[in-house]
DNA sequence: AATAGTACTTGACAATGCAAAGTAGCTATT
DNA sequence: AATAGCTACTTTGCATTGTCAAGTACTATT
């Protein structure tokens, strides 16, 4: 899969994600890889940007399972955001697929 | 508008154009420009990557509107470039549609 | 000759994703 | 108790692609 596709958009996936529930990194990536194809090395640090950001806050919460678990949920600066991403990805997408539309119609 | 979106989706749009007709560098500008804002510093060495992976032939044609113009015309290879990446972007740009939908339907 | 539009080039830079390696805790199996 | 395997997070170096800005050069218009 083209990798250069998921720039931009994982931030937005995440948004939505966390935006439905808490959530932790290790589960975000099962959460994410069932949309698209994803990294751990993609996730943790972009979980660490948005967090930077003051779109997420953190707590940890243990766990039997293993190792503690760090919580993200989502802020109200990180609701505008995931806002105004969603809707730069449906301008994007609506117009690029017109375009794509648009060139295999003359065919 | 996030820059980031556009990642890969440009090599598709400059694919799909010059698959219609072969096209030269400004020109593509102004056509690229009609689906997502671009910069020439973007397109001229997009164009000149898509050369070297042989999926463009390019010829010079004098013009008297100003200096002489590089075409571009599409390859075989290029032709299946474009096929795949119009596969993928289709693929990818459901499956995310997709997920904001299933996302937005609980609220 | 000065300006504006056409046309192309290039270099330094920023953003984001990937691969790989490492740390560490827990559980089950041997 | 030692090993393996899963859970969970971190970090570093790298590749790719887009942006910005500056520069070259030709043509037409004023």
């Amino acid at each position: 899969m083209n990798s250069q596709f998921k720039k931009g958009v994982l931030e937005l996936i995440v948004l939505l994600s966390v935006n439905k529930r808490d959530m932790y990194g290790y589960e975000l990536i099962l959460e994410v890889s069932k949309v698209v194809d994803v990294n751990e090395g993609t996730i943790y640090p972009l979980l660490k940007r948005l967090t930077n950001e003051n779109y997420f806050e953190t707590y940890i919460v243990e766990s039997t399972e293993g190792p503690p678990r760090k919580y993200y949920k989502i802020t109200l600066l990180g609701k505008e955001r995931l806002k105004e991403l969603q809707k730069g990805w449906n301008d994007f997408s609506t117009s690029v697929c017109n375009f794509i539309k648009e060139c295999n119609k003359n065919e």
